[in-house]
DNA sequence: CGTTAGTTTGACCTAATTCAAATACTGTGG
DNA sequence: CCACAGTATTTGAATTAGGTCAAACTAACG
């Protein structure tokens, strides 16, 4: 599905892990589209050019976790095994370079930048996910949400105004919490004077020190 | 302090990462002695050849979270920067394998295998700290500890009475509870005839299906 | 065989969840 | 440009899983 024609815009300039030949397709996906589902075989590997994007796993009985949230240039989709471990889905309208698995992998194998590359790539999402443990074992649900605003504040070059391209639910399922006790910090933060809430999807960072003060 | 001398043993017969010229060196550790600190420089990676290791990072008042469990052949500390972003410290007394970070890396340009060896054993790690994600966020005390007890007996080969290598408190801070409530989950676990509680360090799997369906 | 650290158990408490309802947005078609 | 429908978010009240504090028990080690 996500190789149908009509997606396909141009061939990617760009190597897909740096600069060099050609080895990618642009492919565009509408909010709320499925990139990859969990359990699919694990045959290519994705880089965003522009939007969002969520990877998350669902256990049985429904309960989601997001795994990790992607923004323009995060990679993503690369497995050690043959399956896909996670679902990924476009979080709002998003732009994403798509590449064989194969064709990364032999030009690994023959260049030795594009291998240290990948192992960057791979070792940045080891210590997100080691970030990630921390806040979910050890931290309560404001020092969680003040995390994520400040992340995703350095993550768009840190603007005063933060815009937040994800929902309240996918806060919640990356947090480790439910929607209503994410509602509920962000609108103590507010009272606190610490962030202000223009829109559910855009919020002001008035006090980032006390912000970066409940962080750790 | 690693390197002082009268703790190395012989030089490494094997490379680091895998077969091939010396790359390592053995050095044993006592039990609960650091092997590295959070922030200090990131010289030289480890491989445990036996005992048990815990990485951790501590925030500031305390609450500490256990990243990770490394036993036989695991690998640690290597890091994406220049410092180490956990402590490492022995669960057991432990013998571990220590290379130059710097040889690791030079051989790993020179060697598509090594260097093919680092990505994988990285993506495995960024693997275990996904499923430690889903762990910590979604699930309930009684299924974090269920899947401890699993993921240990399959890093030991399945063995149907598990010898635990760590304290209470070790599993509480790898699961994000408290000490009360994991023993409390052990205790319930033995009277539902799931688990024995031989001694606190050696519990026997009854019902290795019941806690597989704990799990998820 | 006593000391001490580690573990278990008990009673109570609280942060976060659950369930329920009100409110505010967003996009669409008239 | 406005009204409406449907979705997302916020707020409220009650509940609970897990935490906290405290004490009893157990086992490892010198």
């Amino acid at each position: 599905m996500p190789f149908d024609m009509d997606f396909v815009e141009i061939q990617a300039p760009a190597l897909f892990m740096g600069s060099g030949p050609d080895a990618g397709v642009k492919i565009r996906y509408a909010r709320g589209e499925e990139i990859f589902g969990e359990g699919e075989p694990a045959e290519y590997v994705y880089r965003v050019l522009s939007g969002a994007v969520r990877t998350y796993r669902i256990l049985r009985d429904g309960r989601r976790q997001i795994d990790e949230f992607h923004f323009a240039d995060g990679f993503f989709g690369l497995e050690a095994g043959t399956e896909h471990r996670t679902t990924a889905e476009a979080i709002a309208d998003s732009t994403i370079l798509v590449a064989r698995r194969i064709t990364v992998n032999d030009l690994a194998a023959q260049r030795g930048d594009v291998a240290r590359e990948l192992l960057k790539e791979t070792m940045d999402g080891l210590q997100r996910r080691q970030d990630h443990v921390v806040l979910l074992g050890r931290k309560s649900a404001c020092e969680r949400v003040a995390s994520l605003l400040l992340d995703l504040a350095v993550r768009s070059g840190n603007p005063r105004v933060l815009d937040v391209p994800m929902s309240r639910q996918d806060m919640a399922d990356y947090l480790g919490l439910t929607i209503e006790t994410v509602s509920r910090t962000l609108t103590q933060l507010q009272g606190d004077g610490v962030i202000e809430i223009m829109t559910a999807r855009r919020i002001v960072l008035r006090n980032r020190a006390a912000l970066e003060d409940m962080v750790e």
